[in-house]
DNA sequence: CTGTTAGCGCTTTCAG
DNA sequence: CTGAAAGCGCTAACAG
């Protein structure tokens, strides 16, 4: 930066406020100064920026179950718009453990973040979220809806949940059984609203030993299905709360000899990026992925540039896609 | 750390190095160091150590295709051994494109990252590799190979692919059709060269009227695939070369009604976590996607730590799942 | 074994 | 409209 100012002939703070607009700068000063910063390649360091106070044009991404389709595409989506608002992505797994989550988000606002996106895991409230008020870190939540006062970002997840169990019910099915998420979820706990609503709707009795709990997991959700189908009277269609589950509960199905939609009916909550390759293919609610990451970005970026305006949340409508593993 | 070093009575370099382990210590100075640094919680700052010119604790992981599920594993294993070493991620696409690729780079390494992992686009030599050598920044390459004195790390791509071929001519196939990756990756190259040694291996000529380009994509896979079936004397098997590509080609065999196995057969290189419940379940070479990014990361670490060890090329081994769309 | 001190490259008062 | 200069928090000669 000394190079530009001298070859530019001004000093370095001129050189610093045209290049961050900061301050009026006379027009052929600012010429000159451009033409300098052309002359030597100039490119500002990051690192220095940070250390003298400003912003570090860098946002953090503290999402759990990175591998999780349905957070994969997020996490593209939020790349995507962050390196086209010429942000750098941080990117940490926080487990959905409050502990290991409260560390990411400390080692992210410690690297000067400039914002962070997170998708709270159950407990964040007292940790990881008082952390970031109280550091007052820009932040906006993802997926998963808290009652604080700070940005939010995710689906609507109640009335699609009923939709799915109306459409089951219209086709005949009085017993549908629902697997459920991690518990302390706000998905999980809307989605499960939602099944009792649908049910209520078609008249049909909330039978709690319908409910399963697959804690939003693979391996949890299969073992669920087996109780529920081990049971007396047991169900003959399925809803899964997530991706991950729907998977587990189509393993459960094949182990014991259930054929999708002939022996049991099933519909989810998430898509699949390639789902109609599945067999069955399934009929699901699909979040809008890629406006989630984008919408978290954009979010986020307005409330770095105005600390003070009021929170926003933001409830994107999923599609309802009709496939065949509903038996219609 | 000045209050540190005052809690506990002595200088600021004191401090910094029982933090940094990088000179001895009197063991009691050591404690009371602790002590204070206990006491008044302090934490170092990662930005101004970097100013300082001292290591960031950070890696930078510049890679394609964010959302293509190989990479997404690869993904997840990086974040997993990075954090597991206390350094943090910093993720960015170069979408394949030489000129981003660079770019990208540049952001990377003026963030100070402390070293980067990159799936190098093809192009990559001229341009980022040839920025990162002459600021000699640690790099290894990730799943694609070039000739160059850097660490790499990928799967063996020949004697798999010639495998896959083996295995459908022994099923009687003799006119197996390739549908190759993007042009200018090893993978690519290594792959193709693979699937000629396979049909040489069994007698059967090497047809270039059996091979399509897909360019490692979904879409152009598909029309691709349209392509060499409408073409007289078509394939009546096929192999994919990565699994976007398979994608494509399963919805391609789809639009013609043609069924797998019974109308054509398929082969596919890279596995889906899910794909056994595909329709049909793929039969596959499926890369060890966690060794391949754990792996990386220790390489990394390593040419940080010595600059001057001999550059490492490490070919794991991919695991053939057998499964039913190849016809058996 | 420990401390003094000069930066790292930038932002931002304060003064002109 | 422009500059001088004081840091931001840490590391690493250099000196003792």
């Amino acid at each position: 930066m000394a190079d530009v100012a001298r070859a530019a002939g001004v000093s370095t703070t001129t050189v610093s406020h045209v290049l961050n607009g900061t301050r009026r700068v006379n027009e052929k000063t600012v010429a000159r100064v451009h033409a300098a910063i052309e002359r030597t390649g100039y490119r500002p360091n990051t690192i220095a920026r940070a250390l003298a106070g400003a912003r570090t044009q860098s946002v953090g991404l503290a999402i759990s179950g990175i591998s999780n389709p349905y957070f994969m595409d997020v996490i593209a989506a939020v790349e995507a718009e962050t390196s086209a608002n010429g942000h750098t992505l941080l990117l940490g797994d926080t487990h959905d453990e409050p502990q290991k989550e409260l560390q990411m988000v400390q080692e992210l606002v410690r690297r000067r973040v400039d914002g962070l996106l997170l998708a709270p895991s159950p407990g964040a409230e007292a940790n990881a979220l008082r952390y970031l008020s109280t550091h007052s870190v820009p932040v906006v939540l993802l997926d998963r809806f808290l009652p604080v006062e700070v940005d939010q970002v995710g689906t609507e997840n109640e009335e699609p949940t009923a939709q799915l169990v109306s459409h089951l019910a219209e086709h005949g099915h009085r017993r549908i059984g629902f697997i459920a998420g991690l518990n302390g979820l706000s998905t999980t706990e809307e989605r499960l609203s939602g099944y009792r609503i649908g049910l209520q709707r078609n008249g049909l009795p909330v039978d709690e030993a319908l409910i399963a709990y697959g804690a939003s997991q693979h391996e949890p959700a299969r073992t669920a299905v087996h109780r529920l189908l081990n049971a007396e009277n047991p169900p003959s269609a399925l809803i899964a709360a997530n991706n991950s589950m729907t998977i587990g509960v189509l393993h459960a199905l094949r182990e014991i000899g259930a054929r999708v939609p002939r022996d049991i009916a099933l519909a989810a909550f998430d898509d699949f990026e390639w789902s109609d390759l599945f067999h069955p293919r399934l009929t699901v609610i699909a979040q809008p992925t890629n406006k989630i990451g984008a919408e978290a970005v954009r979010l986020l970026l307005a409330r770095i540039d105005d600390p003070n305006r009021p929170p926003h949340c933001v409830r994107l409508e999923p599609r309802f896609v009709h496939r065949e593993s509903c038996g219609c």
